[in-house]
DNA sequence: CAATAATTTGGACAACCGTCAAGACGGCTG
DNA sequence: CAGCCGTCTTGACGGTTGTCCAAATTATTG
């Protein structure tokens, strides 16, 4: 068979195949990383392939040879920052022994994250806004949610459990209330409302008991 | 006085001005209308004042004459939308006589309103995000949400009267619900989701009455 | 080491952007 | 009718955009 007769020489050759791969691959993270640094300063609709290259160690010339497209490039960046995004709280949901364990260190990492990572939070929502305009962004945008989505549901489903309880209500509707939150506290705390970080905290500290 | 001496003069020389203002604002919202089209079809990114002057009647220096700034077109454009959304509900929440009466009359509006209006709504979003970068955003987006929050306060409370009760929840805890759900649903419904509005109106049926 | 392929560079390109200004148009007033 | 004023048109401006490409550089292979 002609499987058996290319054997070895195959094998090498795919070996190296998935070597350039990854090392391509390894290359557009890194350019991604670049570029998130001034996507999350400026946006989407501001920001331009140039802008980011010159606000890196890249030129101009290097994204297009890594990146089909602009879209492809902004695609591939929110794709990596929200993969570390979705395990935030999972130490949290693990480690915790009782409900107050749970509750304080979930608003902790809150309010962290909310604090220190503002520009890529807003970078997100600007992001699955742009999907309801641009198809290309869709796909990405819906399986990113639906992460999000699974990521508050396994708080929630552990915060019930320590209380003997299940949660009250849906994955959906349990998403799309933390999230509307905090993105109107990212909103009012990048217009330097004082009040948004600690508000957020209130309202989800007195929301965790009613909904499970 | 001067103010006696010129009075008569002043009267008219004021009605004067005060009509040709009036003149002067109605030809914006006219310009701003026009601009909505585009802007809803293409999104703030992707549209310049060329485009919107092309898909209209207009030239682009009218917009330029009107509009000191292609921020300042953008936010009487959506100011002007939103302040027609916020009364949206209204008839509804005066006229209904029972729990029912206004939970159907409020299912069906949204219903309209997302599938025929999804081109607005996907502008709002995408506004308020670009507020998250853009100060001169802002102010109108914040007062935008405090009185779409209002909005739905109104909804929550008229139901919870229905019924003798109080709402459960906070104004904007509940307005985040909401919003993130419409938000959700909206994505979904423009990437041909034919499940996303029965299933916002299942989800809304279902919290509706444990919220109050 | 030579040669072949992969990567990177930086400039050229046409298209487009927001802004501006000079002037045309038309109605109103004196 | 003459002159003014608000309104609108049109074309031009400097700058920026995404894209492409030929050449230079580096890595990999035979």
């Amino acid at each position: 068979m002609a499987r058996q007769a290319t054997g070895a020489a195959q094998r090498v050759a795919v070996a190296a195949e998935t070597l350039r791969d990854e090392k391509f691959n390894a290359r557009r993270i890194e350019l991604a990383e670049a570029a998130l640094e001034t996507l999350g300063e400026l946006g989407f609709a501001r920001t331009s392939l140039r802008e980011i290259a010159q606000n890196s160690a890249f030129t101009h010339g290097v994204f297009h040879y890594y990146f089909s497209d602009k879209l492809d490039l902004i695609c591939c960046c929110v794709r990596h920052y929200k993969a570390k995004c979705v395990t935030r709280y999972d130490e949290v949901v693990t480690t915790a022994r009782s409900r107050d364990e749970l509750t304080e260190g979930f608003l902790a990492k809150l309010a962290a994250t909310l604090e220190n990572e503002a520009r890529m939070h807003r970078l997100w929502y600007d992001l699955r806004s742009q999907a309801m305009f641009e198809p290309a962004f869709r796909k990405d945008v819906l399986e990113i949610d639906k992460s999000l989505e699974a990521m508050i549901w396994r708080i929630a489903t552990r915060y019930a459990e320590l209380g003997n309880k299940r949660p009250a209500s849906s994955p959906a509707a349990l998403y799309a209330l933390f999230d509307g939150l905090f993105q109107s506290a990212l909103l009012r705390h990048l217009a330097d409302d004082r009040k948004a970080v600690p508000d957020l905290l209130d309202e989800v500290r007195r929301l965790l008991p009613t909904i499970c």
